[in-house]
DNA sequence: ACACCTGACTGTATCGATAAAGGAGTCGGA
DNA sequence: TCCGACTCCTTTATCGATACAGTCAGGTGT
């Protein structure tokens, strides 16, 4: 490997001076600064980041953890918030937590973090029994879900409120008979509880009648969790008008799954999601959902972890909620 | 920020043996262990990644730079590289050349890359132009549509017989009017320039005519793109009964625009996607495409650089192509 | 003539961890 | 009794870049 010592004997120079050329110091010479671009250029050498980075003590780079890569949500919160993080002259890395949460996590958290400058953690399934796990000396922020009274800054959605929303839009519409599609883990505090817990006060603001066989817990929340709930709940022979689903991704199952036993959305039954991910804008029908602003929500994440970086100790954490707004599409007309 | 020297001075021991509990080297003696492991947890001791990375050599972390971290398929491309190269022990991160290609990949490519043990590139758009910028001492492998004859190992996409066999699907279920929704750069070798020397040799090879003025281009392979393109079809009052499209999340858009003109599909037209994104099994109707068998390009990819990270070189860059098959959903029924 | 500044460099210590080598102590066998 | 092997731990050097202090030549102002 050739290093800045290499390069700093072949210009006949100190390392000092190389690095200077590296970092734009203005006070070097233009023939030196020649010398030295000639001999990096003919040595073909790069800068040691690991080096870089323990030295000057940061890396001028945000993790973005998230459990699984290849839901569209994530990609496209991770596509805002490098934009928001690059314009302020931060790289960021996605990394997955993955299937074996517990062991990633704390991976992540405890050892890798000083790879990042700040963790922006997006924690599906995060419960106080982490807690402890997020008492770090760290710009962290998490987002996701789960109401959590942690020791860092914490972005949720609107989880009760859009599910409520939700709710209510379709109840607006005209269906009595509402079913939910959600997780099959309904131990608070989680996603799946707390838009459960929109969708039940919604029926009962209503007065209309909470039917436990219209809801379908799945264990994971894909597009096939979707379609084999929507297939169970049509074999099942219960009467239903409306599905609030807990996602999109999951919604776009369903609506596959409903489709598949030949069942009309929107004109047999409505269907709405969460989340506002860009392919409920051009599935047919078009998918009505709950949009949580997710500008907002990346801008807010990217903005608190400068604010630590920058190190700004009188911030205390705070738990934030983005707004919202019920987008009326297809499925629902 | 506590140190080892902190932990070791804590545990009344050196430093080393600090490094040593922690790397479970086995000759330590249990109580010296749990003295160094309680000064640890006193302390709130983790280890300085950047100092282990710069003493090791390694990171332990493969770099996997796609052009934007929004598009299902690289999303699902990265979580397939992650199983097989955490299966081996490796990271992976994902990080995105976005918009500013040109500026990006050099920055990655050429400094960020002592971050990663080896660079998994997905270069849509890559082209001769960039070679020099390959030639770099430094494991790497490049993914993607273009065909490159560069220093690099290099897996492709099956674009010429994939989109040949797409076309002759259209053919066999009896279109004879077939469109082709593609990018609006053609220069070759990029992916549509390929893909669009499969649709014509298709054409040729089974007695169709071709029609310039079923050839749609966009500037951005997205859904919005797909949607516009279509729409601009039905509008052009041309007659077709079949349309290609470059990518699924193309197809999906374009699906949408024939569904927005009242255009039926399959019965009216028939489309084909290619790449075999999730979302296609779940899409109204079902999305027939081109399916390049992405766990066969995962695996070899971390395979590829894997073996140069072992330090085999005798490995001579080669290129690859990734088998498929051609799979017929609704879209095409 | 002197202090004082600025530009253009260089030398050295340091960031935090670890590999390599080696010292002290213990034990078993010849 | 002595030797080698083994365990447990320490010392030292090093990875590659950079902060900081400092050198030295040449100019400026008074």
């Amino acid at each position: 490997m050739v290093t800045m010592q290499d390069v700093a004997k072949a210009a006949g120079v100190s390392t000092m001076t190389v690095s200077n050329v590296l970092n734009h110091y203005p006070h070097v010479r233009d023939e030196t600064r020649d010398r030295v671009l000639r001999a990096i250029d003919d040595l073909g050498y790069r800068v040691n980041v690991a080096a870089r980075n323990l030295r000057a003590g940061r890396t001028n780079t945000i993790g973005f953890a998230v459990p699984e890569v290849d839901r569209p949500y994530f990609g496209q919160l991770a596509s805002r918030i490098i934009a928001r993080a690059s314009a302020a002259g931060y790289r960021v890395v996605i990394e997955q937590t993955g299937a074996d949460r517990e062991t990633e996590l704390s991976a992540i958290v405890s050892s890798r973090n000083r790879m990042y400058d700040a963790l922006i953690l997006s924690a599906v399934g995060l419960g106080t029994a982490d807690r402890e796990l997020l008492r770090v000396d760290f710009p962290m922020v998490i987002l996701g879900e789960t109401v959590f009274e942690g020791p860092v800054d914490h972005i949720a959605l609107p989880n009760v409120e859009g599910t409520f929303a939700a709710t209510r839009h379709l109840i607006a519409r005209g269906s009595r008979r509402i079913a939910i599609v959600e997780g099959d883990d309904l131990l608070p505090p989680n996603v799946s509880s707390l838009r459960h817990g929109g969708y039940l006060r919604a029926l009962r603001e209503s007065g209309v009648e909470f039917d436990p066989a219209l809801s379908v817990g799945i264990p994971e929340l894909t597009m096939s969790g979707g379609r084999s709930a929507a297939e169970r709940l049509v074999d099942s022979g219960a009467a239903f008008d409306g599905v609030v689903c807990i996602t999109d991704t999951v919604a776009l199952g369903v609506m596959r799954g409903l489709a598949d036993r030949g069942v009309r959305v929107p004109d047999d039954v409505r269907v709405i999601g969460f989340d506002a991910i860009e392919e409920g804008e051009y599935s047919i029908p078009r998918l009505s959902t709950v949009d949580p602003d997710h500008d907002e929500v990346a801008a807010l994440a990217v903005d608190l972890v400068l604010r630590r970086i920058a190190g700004d100790t009188e911030w205390q954490p705070r738990e934030f909620v983005s707004s919202f707004r019920v987008v009326a599409r297809e499925s629902t007309a």
